[in-house]
DNA sequence: AAAAATATTTAGGGCATCCTAACTATTATT
DNA sequence: AATAATAGTTAGGATGCCCTAAATATTTTT
C-alpha cells in the first residue's frame, strides 16, 4: 500500500505532531529522519498528493485522519514487534528498536494479529508505550514526569522518555526499570537531583535522567 | 549488506541451479524473478563485479562461493519465518511463503537464531524443505518423488516439490500432509495414476500429484 | 552451411528517493 | 522599517532498479 520511505515519514510527522503544536518543519523532520531538507519537501508534497498530509508551503506539515491512521498501523507493529522480541525471544530492552524499524514494514495483517494474540493483546510495549488498538484507537495517555513530582511523592515507573541504548543500559546498571516503584525523599537545590529510593534502595537521579522517566502514582 | 533486490536474485539463482547443470539462463531468471530479461543482465553484472556470481555473456550465471553463502542465509531464514509461522502462530501452510519472501529480508542475526532456538532448532520447513546450518551447511537431500516408486511401495510423505496455495490446499483436503503414511497398491497402466493408501486410506492419486510429492521408505 | 528462430545484451528512458547548491520566504535583530 | 539570520523551496543531478525496442549472439531447422 505505501512505501517504506512514506510509511516513516508519516511516523515521524507524528511523533514530531506530539510536542509542536502547529505544523510540523521541514527541518525538525530532516533531523529526526536523518535526511535533507530538500528531501523532506519533495516527500511532504507526495504524501499531500495522496491526502496523508496536508502542507502549506514554509508552514510545515500535519497528519490528515487518514495520514494518522496509517502512521498508528506503523508504530503499532512496530511496538508490537518490541514487546514480541522482549517477552518471547529475550532481547533486551535496549536491543529492540532497530530490527523493529524492519519488522513495522511488514505488510500482513495476520501476522500482526497473531503477534498481537500471541502476547494476550499487550497495552504497552517494553518501553512503556502504549500499542495503539487494532480499531485505530490510541489510549490517551497521562503520564507524568519524575523531575516534576513533589518531594514525598510515591509511585511506580511506567515509562522512558528517551529509549536510546545508551540510557537503558544505564537504567539496567542502577536496576531501574518499568514497574520499579519510588519514592522521592528530597530534591537537591542546587542541580535538582532527586534523592530517592527505587524498590526500596536509596539512590540520587540526576535531573536529566528524571526527566526522561515517566511515572505513575499509587 | 546486500539490497532486497540482491538477495532475491541469489536466491533464485540458488534455486534454478539445483536442477539445470551449467550457468543459470537470463530467461530463467527473469521468469523465476517476475522481471524482464534486460534488467536480469543488469542485476547479473552487478551481482558479477561484487564477486556473488560468475557471469559469462550469453552463456549464464553461477553462485560463487560467496554468493552460494548469501543465498543459503537467506533461505534459511525464509524457511525458518515459515516454520515459526506455521509452529507458532498458526498460520496453515499454504498462508506462509509470501509473509517469508518479506521476513527473509530483515537483517538481524540475533534474531534468526532466536526464531532457531525457540523453534529448538527444526531441520525442515512447514514443506519438507531442509533448513540450511548456522553455520553454512546444507544438507544434502536424497529423496524420492513418489510417482518414481515401486508397486507395493510403502513409507512416508516428507515433503512437497510445488508448495503453491492451490496445490497444499488439495492436499489439505485429501487429508495428506508431511508425514502421512502411504503404500503404493496398484498403479494405472493408461495414466499412471496411482491406487494407494493414505493413512491407511484408499485413493487415487494422478500421475501429476505424485510428481510433486516427495516420500522416505520405510 | 545458410536461414530462421530464439536468447541475450545494449541503448535509452522512467520512477523513487536522495543529495548539493542556489534561490526565496519567514523571523529575529537592530 | 530595514537588515541580518534562519528556514524552506527549487533546480539540477546521482543511484538503484526496472522497462521497451533495437541490435547481436547462439541455437535450431532446413
Ligand atoms: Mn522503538
Ligand atoms: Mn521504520
Ligand atoms: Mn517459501
Ligand atoms: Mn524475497
Amino acid at each position: 500500500m505505501f512505501t517504506r520511505s512514506e510509511e516513516n515519514y508519516l511516523k515521524a510527522i507524528f511523533h514530531l505532531q506530539q510536542d509542536a503544536k502547529d505544523g510540523v518543519s521541514t527541518n525538525s523532520l530532516a533531523e529526526s529522519l536523518d535526511t535533507k531538507a530538500a528531501s523532506v519537501t519533495e516527500m511532504v508534497k507526495k504524501l499531500a498528493g495522496k491526502n496523508l498530509v496536508s502542507y502549506k508551503k514554509y508552514y510545515g506539515a500535519t497528519l490528515t485522519e487518514k495520514g494518522t491512521e496509517q502512521a498508528l498501523k506503523v508504530i503499532r507493529k512496530h511496538r508490537l514487534w518490541e514487546s514480541f522480541l522482549v517477552e518471547r525471544l529475550d532481547f533486551n530492552w535496549d536491543e529492540v528498536h532497530d530490527v523493529a524499524e524492519q519488522l513495522e514494514h511488514i505488510q500482513s495483517e495476520k501476522l500482526v494479529d497473531a503477534i498481537d494474540k500471541l502476547l494476550d493483546y499487550p497495552k504497552a510495549d517494553p518501553h512503556g508505550d502504549p500499542i495503539p488498538c487494532k480499531d485505530g484507537t490510541f489510549p490517551k495517555e497521562n503520564k507524568s514526569v519524575l523531575s516534576e513530582c513533589e518531594i514525598g511523592a510515591k509511585g511506580v515507573i511506567v515509562g522512558v522518555k528517551d529509549s536510546s541504548p545508551i540510557f537503558l543500559k544505564y537504567l539496567d546498571k542502577l536496576e531501574i526499570g518499568i514497574n520499579s516503584n519510588f519514592k522521592i525523599n528530597d530534591k537537591e537545590a542546587f542541580d535538582a537531583a532527586l534523592d530517592i529510593e527505587i524498590d526500596g534502595k536509596p539512590l540520587q537521579l540526576s535531573a536529566k535522567m528524571a526527566a526522561n522517566l515517566f511515572v505513575e502514582f499509587l
